[in-house]
DNA sequence: AGCTATTTATAAGG
DNA sequence: TCCTTATAAATAGCT
């Protein structure tokens, strides 16, 4: 229908692309709305042309939403409900066991302590003993390096003074002609500012560890 | 375009309405996928016959969803997306958290301590020394109520049963005119039974406190 | 955006 | 629903 028959494939040229596209929307447009009426059927079309722009059609007393609804219904396709009731399913399933968590932890703080009996006490107790146990051998272990590391740190540096020191008394030596070793005071006490190390920050109440706060309040409560 | 032109209104006579919308919806369809072809478009189309049968067109490589949420971009109509990736970012938040909840438990029971540094390891132990007191105290408290209670028990039975045996007395002096106390001793160790109530189950090493077990492994991950 | 020769869709009928 | 055919409608190529 036109001077020439075309070829049902992609035309190339852009411009003619484009005016064909207006063309033959306003055309199924004009051709959908006919349906409505003629035959008293509700249709609804969208359309995206190759760059990107939009258009629709949707029969009379309804919408887009509308149609789109009565199509999940009629397929069966409730695309959305399910994945909606199942990512509400795992939202609840995740709030019990963030609960559950911060419970557990809770006791684990020694708090909401009344709905336990004693064996379950019992049992708390002893794992938190344990932990307690393996807490301070950490530390002790951490703290035990970090004072080798520091010793070893301390003996380089009085090896790196002392080799200093006997450099410079030869230099004098060679250029007075006599040795002077009072100097060499400041590199010895070179560990001071190294002894800073063990004077850790104490947080007294709220310790906050991998922002967590172990202290007490955890502001994790959601909306 | 037929053998008579017609009016565009509704068509009454039912047959003739139901083939017209064969037919005109074959063309449509036809057009649409022309459509898509020549100009590279995408195009969906939904519709509903008068009788309410389904029908419908979308363009390759799409789906009726595809085109339906690219329409809620174009239109702003967000009617889902905006609640969805709300959800979405709930879920990931509250994993978040789970993920947090799960380090500080694991931390408090002694394991994964390898990325804390002294001060905080000394946070740690002073405050899992703390919850250990606490829950020490808790036990004895839940221990010795138990104990008062059962005290109290034994001095109710022990009454009753002191009420008991005199009243027997009385009644076999009644009857046969002297007293025999030997059968008593039965009454007197009535506390026995009760006696078990300290033996209370221990749990070795898993002791499950309201569904979460303080030994270890929580099966709390997600898919 | 118009024009128009030509193709295509389809109304009516079987 | 499918076929046929006269005719209305759509539109390709051009301006």
């Amino acid at each position: 229908m036109g001077r020439g028959k075309i070829e049902i494939k992609r035309i190339e040229n852009a411009t003619n692309r484009q005016v064909t596209y207006s063309k033959r929307r306003t055309g199924i447009m004009k051709k959908a709305r006919e349906l409505t009426v003629l035959c008293d059927a509700q249709v609804a079309i969208i359309m995206f042309s190759s760059t990107g722009k939009y258009h629709e059609f949707c029969s009379p007393s309804t919408d887009i939403k509308g149609i789109f609804d009565r199509y999940q219904q009629a397929t069966g396709t409730s695309l959305w409900v399910e994945q909606y009731e199942n990512m509400q399913r795992t939202l609840s399933h995740l709030k019990d066991i963030n609960r559950n968590l911060r419970t557990e932890i809770r006791q684990r703080m020694g708090e909401d302590l009344d709905g336990l009996e004693f064996e379950e006490l019992r049992g708390l107790e002893q794992n938190v003993d344990a932990a307690l146990k393996e807490v301070s051998h950490r530390k002790y272990h951490v703290i035990s390096t970090q004072t080798e590391t520091f010793k070893k740190k301390v003996k380089h540096s009085e090896e790196a003074c002392r080799n200093l020191q006997q450099e410079l008394g030869m230099r004098e030596e060679a250029a007075f002609g006599f040795v002077d070793n009072t100097g060499g005071g400041a590199w010895v006490d070179g560990g001071g500012a190294a002894a800073d190390m063990y004077a850790f920050r104490v947080v007294p109440s709220q310790p906050n560890l991998h922002g967590m706060a172990y202290g007490g309040s955890h502001d994790l409560r959601l909306g």
